[in-house]
This record gives C-alpha cells, structure tokens and sequence, in this order.
RNA sequence: UCUCUAGUAGCUCAGUUGGUUAGAGCACCGGACUGUUAAUCCGGGUGUCGUUGGUUCAAGUCCAACCUGGAGAGCCA
C-alpha cells in the first residue's frame, strides 16, 4: 500500500492509494477525480480510451467523500499542488456517499462547527491539524534535547490554585473538587527534584468567555527550571519559540501552502531577536508618548486607519459601478443573478472593512486612555505587536495584576518579575512566565493579600522551607500557538474537538 | 454578566415605505463538452420565514418576550 506523501520516489510507477474523494469534474471522455488519503491531495485521471467503459462508468458515479481504492501511474504535473497526478487503470469503491454535508462552496460557522466531525476533512482543517502535530512534536523535541523531563500535573485539585479564575466544580469521592487551571505549582515541586521539568497536558477554565480567543478546554506546556532568573526564562523563552517555528517551516510547507501563511513572515521570527519591552515603556508606547521605529502608536493607528477608508471607498464605488449595470432593464435574468452575486459579495466585504474601522478608533482611545497598573485588553495586545510585527516581551509588571507566586524585583518592590509574550497580529498573549517567589515569608504574606487558602498551600510553602532556590518558568497556550503559525483567526480551529461556552458536542 | 448584531430551501444568502403565487446561487438528478482546478453551459423542485403572543383588512417585513448563534468587553493561555 503506497501513501500520497510518498509518492515523490515512485514517478512513473503504477501504485495503488486507499482514501476518499474530495470533488470530481468531467469532460467527454475525461473524469477528473481530486482524491485525498490523510497524508495529501491528489488528482487522479480517468481517460476512457486509458481504462475502458466499465471503469470510466463507475467513476462517474462517484460522490464526494465515497472511498475509494485507486490503481494507476503516478505522472509528474506541473499545474498541480505537489507537482503530481495519478492515471488511473483501475478503481474500486469501497462505500458509495450520498449527500455529504460539508459541500466545495462556503458555509456557516455554526453549520461548520455542528459538523465538526466531517469539517476535519476539508483541506484547511487538515493542515492545521497537520501544523498543530508537528508543533507539539517540534515542543517535546526541544525540551527533550535540552535535558528537560516531562511530568503529568494532577487534573483534579483541591483548590482554586491562582484565585482569580473560575474553574469547572466536579465531585472527587463526596468533596468538591476542580479541574486543573494549571499544573505550574506541582511543576515547581517536580523542578526541585528533577532540576528542569515541562508539562504538557489539558488545562480547563469555567470563563464565560466568548471572543475568538478563548476555549473552556485548552491544551498548556508548562515548563519550570531550578536556578534559572527571569533573565534566563526570557531567553529561553525565546529560543524554544524560533526553534518550534523553524521546524514547523521546514516540516509543514506544503501545510503552511495551504493555509497561506507568509513564511517570510515566520522566517523573520527565527532570525530577528524578540524586542524586549518594560510594562512601563510598553504604557508610554500605548499613551503614544514614545516611539518605535520613528512613529508612535497613535500615529500608526491613524494610518492603518486611512488604508482601510480607502479600501472602503474602492468597494462602495465598486458596488455603484455594478448596481448601474443591473439597471438596465434589458440584461438577461441569467447575467443579473451573476451581478446581484458579486453585489452581495461586495457587501460583505464592506460589512467586514466598517467593522475593522470602526475597532480602530476605539483601540486608539483605549490606548490613549490606558492607565498605569492596568492590565492589557485584547486591543492593547493588538496596538503594542502592531509597532514591531514580532513577537514581543513584556516584563516587569506591576505586582498588583499578576500572581502571588511572582518574583519581587529587588529595586522596586511594586514590580514583579514576570515576563508576558505577545503574538504579532493580534494572537494575543501566547506565553505567560515568571521568576517565583523563593522567600517564604514573602510568599506567605502574597498568599494572605490575595485572600487564598493557607493550608492549601502548605505543601508549596514546603518547597521554600527545604533547599529553596531561584527558579522560573513559563506557560505556553498550545491553541494560541497554532492559532498564530497557521494564521487561524478564530481558536476553535486549533483543536479537534474544540470545548468553549455554548459547545459541548460533537 | 454587559454592548452590538443575526435567525428565510439541505447549504450560503437576497427579499424595497406591510400588499397577488416568497427568490437566487450551490448541493442533488439528467444532458452537452477530450485537461478541468469550488470547471463551464442547458433542463428539472425544494419552504412551520427561530418560537410564542400582539398591532392590522393584510405581517418574512411593525411591536414585546423568549430561544439559539456571531462579534466585542471583562477574565485569561
């Protein structure tokens, strides 16, 4: 049995492929049947002078998504995706399909989402399945490499360990127990007897949070390293991100093809040091009062602000343009169905542009009114990776909006050593770290100001009691990382099966 | 939880200040065409207009409540 992924080494060979037919076309005498199998696409020919009636018959009835055992000679084609297609001898159907749902035009997300079993199948799915694989393969391959061990944390726990998020309440043996929001905690106690640990396991938050950037159920790598400061964290950080996105680069192409994602775009990421900003700098850049590149934030907001009026502008005119048309009386019916179409087009995309101008006022004034000690919204996130199209680094934050748990920097007991990482084109925060508190009494007086438990915390505490060292750590959002490699607005996509308010099935 | 927005054919949508029998494209079936890339062209029929109540001679269209989505805020990875 032969796979389309390696196809390559049998030009001009006669294989035999088993899988499923995404769409066929025809000609006289010609069917043109596109195939997939898991590991590609591929077009297969059917020539009736080539494979006699009977063959040529039965591929006419082939439906989308029927399967299929395929015979022929693999041919090297230029007009095609991979540069290959199949001349068929001889076709088997396995299960004749009627009606498959998902057809080759466009539909709704909800539709799309109800169907989430068969979405899988569509090309940009499985391409980002594809990347999504090869990250968390590119994630152990690197940690494993630099002598990291990997632990599973506990999923249930008995509090809830950070305080802030609302988690998901189940039952363990008649005492209330919660789904793991994170595994850092046991991470650290892992560090101390393993030196550098990751975790890479599912993580669950109860938020009733509906924006494209949030899921109930999410997948977290979280990593702790005894004797490592901030510094080191941050520099880790950041070669373990260009290491996982140049092996996606070079694993995932034809994936990246598909998905059309700018790979220039991600080989810059390799090349180019992470620019490191202070919360307090990344504030002025927001307030507009500092520069980047020559130009502040307000400014660049402005002018992205005047390219989309344009663009509106072009499409409004383009819109007139067609409804003039459509006023002749004489058209054919045929032609102004066509027309009225590309009308409604139009609009659409008029719909989507006025959203995004209308975001960009709000952001500016969002930005303009941001405030020392406040946390970043998502257009703050936007607005601060716009000015570098990288990812970026903010670190020293003040101490009021991050964990218990984070590091005091020594010089100004209001900052914590924390390091947040924002993805470029509004992805969002991908990585969230930090340097962790070592002092006990410090910690304890954290934990008192943040109203949490104490005895939940003993054993935490512990770790400070017995041998306590500097150590940081991170936490990567796998999702979001998808999300931004394949260029996914909404991170529903990301995962299989994606859990998020309002979804439980399929 | 709050703000905005939507629900019309299997799917994606149009439906004008309320007014005859609610429309397209696609999917599906048949036909044409020997290289198509969501192929194209010709022919074929499909509706509890989200639900309930109200206003009216008349409601897909107006009003109210509810249900279910979508975008954003908060929260965060």
């Amino acid at each position: 049995m032969y796979y389309i992924s390696d196809l390559h080494s049998h030009i001009d060979q006669e294989v035999s492929l088993k899988g499923w037919v995404i769409n066929s076309r025809s000609s006289k005498g010609i069917e043109f049947i596109v195939f997939r199998d898991g590991t590609g696409f591929l077009q297969c020919i059917v020539d009736e002078n080539n494979v006699g009636s009977e063959v040529y018959e039965l591929s006419k009835t082939l439906s989308q998504e029927s399967s299929v055992e395929i015979t022929g000679k693999v041919i090297k084609d230029e007009r095609q995706i991979g540069g290959l297609e199949l001349h068929v001898n001889n076709l088997k159907i396995i299960n004749l399909t009627n009606n498959y749902p998902i057809t080759n035009k466009s539909h709704g997300v909800q539709f799309l989402m109800d169907n989430r079993h068969l979405w899988l199948r569509s090309k940009r799915q499985w391409a980002i399945m594809r990347v999504r694989n090869s990250i968390i393969y590119a994630i152990h391959n690197f940690f494993q490499n630099e002598g990291f061990m990997q632990m599973d944390a506990p999923l249930f726990t008995g509090n809830a360990a950070e305080g802030s998020t609302t988690l998901f309440e189940t039952e363990f043996y008649d005492r209330p127990a919660y789904l793991s929001q994170s595994g850092q905690l046991y991470g650290e106690a892992m560090a101390m007897a393993m030196g550098k640990i990751y975790t890479f396991g599912p993580t669950f938050r109860a938020e009733k949070s509906k924006t494209r950037r949030h899921l109930s159920e999410f997948w977290m790598i979280e990593p702790e390293m005894a004797f490592y400061d901030n510094e080191m964290n941050m520099n880790l950080i950041e070669r373990f991100i260009k290491s996982v996105v140049s092996e996606v680069i070079t694993r995932c192409s034809s994936e990246l093809e598909v998905l059309e994602r700018d790979v220039q775009f991600l080989q810059k990421v390799v090349e180019t040091d992470f620019p490191r900003i202070s919360y307090d700098d990344a504030v002025k850049v927001l307030n507009g009062v500092k520069e980047i590149n020559g130009i502040t934030s307000i400014d660049l907001l402005n002018k992205d602000l005047k390219a989309i009026t344009e663009q509106i502008e072009q499409v409004n005119n383009d819109i007139v343009e067609r409804e003039e048309i459509l006023s002749d009386e004489t058209l054919k019916q045929k032609k102004r169905n066509f027309i009225q179409n590309k009308i409604d087009i139009l609009k659409n995309d008029l719909i989507d542009l006025q959203e995004k101008a209308s975001h960009i006022p709000e952001w500016i004034k969002s930005a303009q009114n941001f405030k020392y000690g406040e946390d970043f919204g998502g257009s703050d996130e936007t607005v601060l990776t716009r000015m570098f199209s990288l990812p970026i680094m903010v670190y020293n934050w003040p101490k009021d909006i991050k964990a218990f748990y984070m590091k005091r920097d020594d010089e100004n007991p209001d900052l914590v050593k924390g390091v947040d990482v924002l993805a470029p084109e509004g992805f969002g925060e991908i990585v969230g770290g930090s340097e962790r508190e070592t002092d006990y009494d410090i910690l304890l007086g954290r934990i008192r100001e943040h109203k949490l438990p104490e005895d939940v915390f003993k054993w935490y505490l512990d770790l400070r009691d017995y041998g306590s060292v500097p150590h940081s750590g991170f936490g990567l959002g796998l999702e979001r990382f998808v999300s931004w490699i394949t260029n996914t607005k909404h991170i529903r996509e990301t995962i299989p099966f994606p859990r998020m308010y309002g979804r439980l099935e399929p």
